[in-house]
DNA sequence: CAGTATCCACTAGGATACTG
DNA sequence: CAGTATCCTAGTGGATACTG
């Protein structure tokens, strides 16, 4: 089953004709805790399995195996296996997952903001329990 | 605990200093499968509960509950409860959550892209079906 | 209308161990 | 190195019913 005819039902007004219905999409296939961050981490020119796990910190082999075939699937992620000086199995990032800059970008600027937005913040908790510290 | 020092330990390369510690920090706040869905639905306008179930399809009014709470605490929803020819509770959008408009953006405009270029795509089992039931 | 309460099913994903 | 196999738990979130 394909995503298409998913967003076709039950909808009143604003619903299928547009922005909830992409994102869905989007989400469909980039979404979940991994799948952006290992992106990522092939981008930086990480390729090897091993590579990829120690760069994407937190993350299983499991995990990552799926994650890789899942991308793969997908058509973000290439699988090469070369035999030539020894056997070697590289990933890498298709054209395709370049259609995913702008995303990526954003978001990572988002997020830089977002951390030092927070870091900022005068109101939490933090700044109470360094007074208490003080006092 | 806060998203801080969270991704201060174990990391050797290129994780820390950049983009998969934002992502991350992004990823904490508006990843999940509806938050991004629930701001859509209050940008175009939908500010009452069940307006935003019914808009946000698929969605229990438990989840909506929660979501709505999340998106409270993380400073993108307001939500205001007027008294005055009867009670109404509405949600509305922060300025701050203007700040992910191009997040927001890059990800509809990517879904849509995306969905047009996989209904185009002759390779899948969809053609092949076709072509059966013409035969 | 705007939720809360309960219960329950599913599954993403962590821990650990193992293999070619 | 590049994974796979198993097992198992925590949390997400659906269904349903109920409340002020």
């Amino acid at each position: 089953m394909r995503i298409s005819d998913k967003n076709r039902v039950t909808h009143s007004t604003t619903e299928c004709n547009g922005k909830l219905g992409a994102v869905g999409d989007a989400l469909y296939v980039i979404g979940g805790k991994w799948k952006l961050r290992v992106i990522i981490a092939l981008s930086e020119g990480n390729r090897r399995f091993n590579d990829l796990q120690r760069t994407v910190s937190g993350i299983s082999a499991r995990v990552l195996s799926n994650e890789l075939k899942e991308l793969e699937l997908n058509g973000f992620v290439k699988r090469n296996v070369y035999t030539e000086p020894a056997v070697i199995i590289e990933y890498e990032l298709t054209e395709y997952s370049d259609t995913l800059d702008p995303v990526l970008q954003s978001l990572i600027n988002w997020g830089e903001m977002h951390r030092a937005k927070i870091k900022s913040d005068a109101k939490t908790a933090i700044l109470l329990t360094d007074q208490a510290e003080i006092a």
